[in-house]
DNA sequence: CTGTTAGCGCGTTCAC
DNA sequence: GTGAACGCGCTAACAG
């Protein structure tokens, strides 16, 4: 009811009280003896007052915020929601805010965005980063050196020492391809690849994209050829889409595929998005699923099963990466000066069959 | 390189550049005057300690954050994601970080969100509120009299005399149900509506109800209701959901309506949610869409036009409603003092037509 | 223009 | 047990 007044301080609840500022700073902090009596003036004084502590002062004072960063790509995606949903959770659980921060995908942005927290005094940061190699991972490493503990969350990055929770990227694409290729598929198209100017001719040219690409595409990629590699069956590059990785532009490429004389039986794809666009291209081309393309999506959503037919897909613990990165970055944050041993956590996926998966018709594919 | 040193501080930079401890503030906060020399001198000072600064010591010492809070009910959901990321785009722009908590739809914990946002002293709030009527608001209320100026966001409080911004709920609701119902379809189900014990028989029972439910469910069934009353069209309260918010319970509510005598031939679904749970249900009872019931969704999404037949569904200009919440907040926060008018926003939808509307049947629905 | 000094709100040591 | 006093890192008012 009182308007616009400045917040009570501590000092004006202990002269309320009619004690000296540590005692109610200590009976407010929970901290140090105070008796029992003081204690209860102290109190009843500051809910009078409408007393709230300042976390920030605490924070300059203490050299803790209880605050943790977290930088992730994108919010609007799902796929980052889900997890960011769950890393909030696991942190408020045990007393730690979140400041949150999005790239769009902008090694820059994220620079900017550890920045921000390192000013902030976040206690640690938990990063979906957008860094390729080690070449692009000063902030990181800077952090750390701050004395700021950093986990890795969803990307990793090849020969960085530090902790990180990620998903099986390579061996779970590798499975699933290798179940497409056991049931007799042999032109599976990939969605989507690392993104080059025009169209790949050799494989080369698309491990070399791949290794500048987002960690994540770039291991299911090479999970992708590992299954063609353990059935020493040719890779063709065609089958590996090259362009944006939008919708609409794997609505085209896909198409250009599906109207080639030799035109895949099959489609992996990486990404909700992906599978949308794959799945446009589909039924602008007529085909239908099963019977004339098969199809599997990695990252499980709801409407999977709501579509005709229902999609097999491959589904990504969310929670529990969350989860495992933020107690994992907490329990760093809690026990300063730890063995420097980097923790990396792998999870595991779960294929989920419905029914867009069968094998190949005689008719096409015989030769290859 | 240098490991868990402590962060240098501003007086650091300072002796190190040979200057005033004020003239290193002032070159490193960029105010006040400082002359060309010196400032190069501060400058290059810093870079070589790799001096940060604090933000929270700046903040105790301003009373000022650059910091906003953001309470929504659920990060997870799409559709918090997509304006969420809105919110924190434009706050970025205009310097501001965003604290981002979420609710699962408990006033407790919003509650309990509030008291943060308050302690981490942040300059505003935006919230998502999970409060239904005055008399749950007094959190809001307490952070308006504190200074901290709120704004809500996507769900309004009736008699509030606060900020807002929101979609027209009751509008496009009404709008869209009179389609249906100007194509001939007279028996349309709602879903959701509010949660009841048992089925509710009478109108009265659902408009009760739905004054204590989220405000934007409560406001689309009235629409509903606007829709029958303008054709003077009878109400069948059983065509409205009043189950648990989950896609499994919608399902089972809908397979029920379905296998009734005089089941529903369109349905109007307020949420992604509730679109699955129906389409689900029309599956299970071998229906066809949009030859044996006809669909429209509420809230658009990219796989709406990858289902078949095509999803009828209405946009929510997510990005334009986290856009100006935001730039309402910050404007508040900067011209504080301001005139005490509460602006209320409310935002338009856009139909989008594809393939899930038509005419119903002749031989059904001929008596009502 | 520059440097000195007094806060900001709170944690914490250290005599009483 | 309690309270005075100092420090955290920074801003800002004030003299020079």
């Amino acid at each position: 009811l009182s308007s616009q007044r400045r917040a009570p301080t501590i000092s004006e609840v202990a002269r309320a009280a009619g004690v000296g500022r540590a005692t109610a700073a200590r009976t407010l902090g929970q901290y140090g003896y105070v008796s029992e009596e003081l204690r209860n003036r102290v109190i009843s004084a500051a809910q009078e007052l409408g007393y709230q502590p300042n976390a920030l002062a605490r924070s300059v004072s203490t050299g803790r915020s209880a605050t943790i960063g977290v930088v992730v790509a994108d919010i609007a995606n799902p796929f980052f929601g889900s997890f960011v949903q769950s890393i909030t959770e696991s942190s408020h659980e045990a007393g730690f805010s979140t400041l949150l921060l999005s790239t769009n995908e902008h090694l820059v942005e994220e620079i900017d965005a550890f920045q921000l927290l390192i000013n902030k005094r976040v206690d640690g940061i938990l990063v979906a980063t957008s860094a390729q190699n080690v070449t692009e991972t000063r902030h990181i490493q800077q952090a750390q050196s701050s004395g700021i503990p950093v986990v890795l969350i969803d990307r990793q990055v090849p020969d960085l020492d530090i902790d990180s929770v990620v998903i099986s990227n390579r061996e779970t694409t590798r499975e699933a391809v290798s179940q497409l290729l056991a049931l007799g598929h042999t032109r599976v198209g990939f969605i989507w690849g690392p993104k080059i100017k025009h169209r790949a001719r050799y494989r080369r040219e698309l491990t070399e994209a791949a290794s500048h690409d987002i960690w994540t595409d770039g291991q299911r990629l090479l999970g992708y050829f590992d299954a063609y590699d353990d059935l020493t069956l040719p890779i063709d590059p065609g089958l590996v889409s090259t362009g944006e990785k939008t919708a609409e532009s794997v609505q085209q490429e896909v198409t250009h595929m599906l109207k080639a004389d030799n035109r895949p039986s099959a489609f992996f794809c990486t990404e909700l998005e992906a599978l949308i666009g794959t799945l446009r291209a589909v039924a602008d081309c007529k085909l239908s699923i099963p019977r004339d393309v098969s199809i599997i999506g990695l990252d499980d959503t709801p409407w999977a099963e709501v579509v005709e037919p229902p999609l097999t897909t491959i589904e990504q613990p969310l929670v529990e990466l969350g989860r495992t990165a933020a107690s994992l970055l907490i329990q760093r944050i809690t026990n300063t000066g730890q063995a420097p041993e980097p923790v990396k956590t792998v999870l595991q996926t779960r294929l989920i069959h419905r029914d867009s998966v069968v094998a190949p018709h005689q008719s096409r594919e015989s030769r290859v």
